[in-house]
DNA sequence: CAGCATATTTATCAGGTGATAAAAAGCCGA
DNA sequence: TCGGCTTTTTATCACCTGATAAATATGCTG
């Protein structure tokens, strides 16, 4: 009797009484993912089913008709932000010799802030950084792969020097530096919130004009060194 | 039901307390609070005060005794990492003009990096930004008043110009990429754990060289255009 | 309209959580 | 040695969590 805290009479949430209505299981999973990465990219990966099933307007345990677990549901979110936001022509674009390089960076810069710094994709990143997932690690393998070393080749080429020799540690370093520099405006804006508007192009101009003075003497010195 | 696994047998040297003995309630309540940062800072702010009392080899209610709640308990792992890390010296080091101002950021980017950029600071750094808590904002208010803004009035007096007019918003942005450059160095390091051990001293080398050459024009302009 | 398939909900479980009260154990002075 | 004070533990509480099974509601098809 007692033991009602959802009386027929009483709403203490403050939902109103939307009448739920049933759908195709696709479209159904289609919702629940998407509403999971919003929740959990604020609430982050340890906050309770309970209340996203709340913030979806269905019941707890309809979750689990479409996946088997919490787990499978996180994944499910990770695979939607890591995966499906990632765009194939960067490598394209930064390996394009008909502009110069400086060119490529901040053209490639500008479309990766647009998919990257946002802040769910952001504060999913931490928290699944935060907590060591292999899933973290293998996307920044993805970014050194298809990004950085791209970026230390055409440095390569750009300065006249032999793409025959492997990449070294200390060059990708160089331009990990130049791509740190852009994320931490994204850091600044989504997770500190305390840089309401960053100006991604002159953080764009600085850091590329950066690398390109700095590293090419640096480079230079690396490949002479090695091929003596 | 001896529960023993430190025995009292012979280990007289430096680790006597391996018996779980009363404690003055001040050496048991630094105990509490050191492993309570070591522990956070690994399992995030939603891990269970059994586990932390597990590690500290305590029962947990035994926490209860010298905390109200958890939360008091994870205020003081706060208070004990942010403000116990700050360093006064470090305006100092930035604005004293007996040296040039590269040398200048190159010695505070060397303390800095030692004090902040260690993986139990960064990690509850962005377990507290991630919440959204305003002792992170604060800190990082901290840092653009301590830091930021005494760096921007060092380049205006380098490059022979005013200090007078207060500093701009565009001019701070400029001083925080230099100083996000370095940060992501520490992201890399203990929060994605991909990079082994960053040369910080690289890095540091190319933001401060990087700020150098790229904001004194801006920075003139800007100046140069408000005052007229 | 009836009947059926299934999307969704209600009721519930076992285990874990922060927190409290009472019992136990350790320490020190007489 | 004993008594008393304080630290620490044991035994709990109410609540919340992920998850399951049975009951219900919905919409389609004949």
């Amino acid at each position: 009797m007692g033991c009602s805290e959802l009386s027929a009479t009483g709403k203490p949430k403050s939902e109103p009484p939307k009448r739920i209505s049933r759908l195709e299981p696709e479209k159904r999973k289609k919702l629940l993912v998407e509403k999971a990465v919003e929740f959990f990219s604020e609430e982050g990966f340890e906050a309770g089913t309970r209340e996203l099933a709340r913030r979806l307007g269905v019941s707890q345990p309809l979750i689990y008709r479409y996946f088997d677990s919490k787990d499978d549901l996180v994944n499910e979110v990770y695979r939607k932000v890591y995966v499906s936001q990632w765009n194939d022509a960067w490598t394209a674009t930064i390996c394009d010799r008909q502009l110069p390089l400086r060119a490529r960076l901040l053209d490639f810069y500008e479309s990766y802030s647009q998919a990257i710094f946002n802040r769910r994709w952001m504060r999913i990143f931490f928290f699944a950084g935060l907590r060591g997932l292999d899933i973290n690690t293998r996307y920044i393998g993805r970014v050194g792969e298809l990004i950085i070393k791209p970026i230390c080749g055409e440095l390569r080429h750009e300065i006249g020097l032999s793409r025959d020799m492997p990449i070294t540690d200390a060059e990708m370093e160089l331009a990990w530096i130049m791509h740190g520099t852009m994320f931490y405006q994204g850091i600044r804006e989504h997770i500190y919130c305390t840089a309401r508007s960053v100006d991604y192009s002159l953080t764009a101009t600085c850091a590329v004009d950066m690398y390109l003075t700095t590293a090419p003497p640096i480079v230079r010195e690396i490949v002479e060194k090695a091929s003596r």
